[in-house]
DNA sequence: GCTTGCCTTAAAGTGCGCTTTAACGCTTAG
DNA sequence: CTAAGCGTTAAAGCGCACTTTAAGGCAAGC
């Protein structure tokens, strides 16, 4: 039960370059071809691909990816260093929390300020100026 | 009280020349030149560089940036307009969080499954095997 | 037999956000 | 007087992750 490149495609929402592009890169070893040489895609592959996707979604580097790669290649005993990599991902992902949580604050007090300037509870002295004013009030914490 | 381009990029822990990328990019008009032709950054301008930067980490391009402040720049009326934007970027903030919080659930299942490979729990039967058996786990939900 | 539709590859192109380079000017300290 | 240290500009370069292009091969259906 194998898949064709369209097929995992379809199934990921990944285009098939992007598919090639990846092996080529080292990022799906074992990949075996059919006799006409076209990639055999197994249920193994496409969740490695989500995987991936995932992890770069949020910020891994391909170059990560391809170390984890490199390192499942070489067995059981590169565990450890295979954890390092994901816990040190782990800790950007916390940075990566904080950001967004810092953004939506910021985010939510220029919008609460926007709805003062239009119900008139606060006048605009320019356009600039309100810009501004907006980022004194949400950035100070 | 108006600071140079150094004292800037100190305070905001953002390049120089990145600053003045971001006015030639229009991001940071109004920024008055001394008899040198240097430029003097007011306390405003640090704060709307600090709030783009934020923007930034979190996903929001430059041309985003750019449409809202082209829009501060026509006044109060555009403010419903600059809303919609803010709006549609808080829903993409709620889209990473969600990302960010499946990717921590996914990395936290690996890291779960080298433990057990380490105490022997599991048996790897083989390095991309082990790979693969951690996407079916920490993927299907 | 020929078109359609799938697959293959290598190589070039794209978009974004900086970053670096090169060439130059002003001002202050030694 | 000159070197250090700040500033300026336009233009080129870079890193990343794709994306597109070009040229071709195989197999099934009309």
């Amino acid at each position: 039960m194998a898949f064709s490149i369209k097929e995992a495609s379809e199934r990921l929402g990944c285009p098939a370059p992007t598919i090639r592009y990846y092996e080529k890169e080292g990022l799906l070893p074992y990949i075996q071809r059919d006799k006409h040489g076209n990639r055999q895609f197994e249920q193994e592959h496409l969740d490695w691909i989500r995987l991936m996707t995932c992890f770069r979604a949020t910020g891994m580097k391909m170059s990560v990816l391809k170390r984890m790669v490199n390192l499942a290649l070489d067995g059981d005993s590169t565990i450890p260093q295979r954890k390092a990599i994901l816990n040190q991902y782990k800790e950007e992902l916390f940075v990566r929390q904080r950001e967004l949580a810092e953004a939506l604050d910021a985010v939510n007090n220029k919008l609460a300020i926007y709805e003062d300037i239009e119900k008139g509870r606060v006048v605009s002295e320019s356009a600039m100026l309100a810009q501004m004013e907006v980022q004194q009030q949400s950035i100070k914490r």
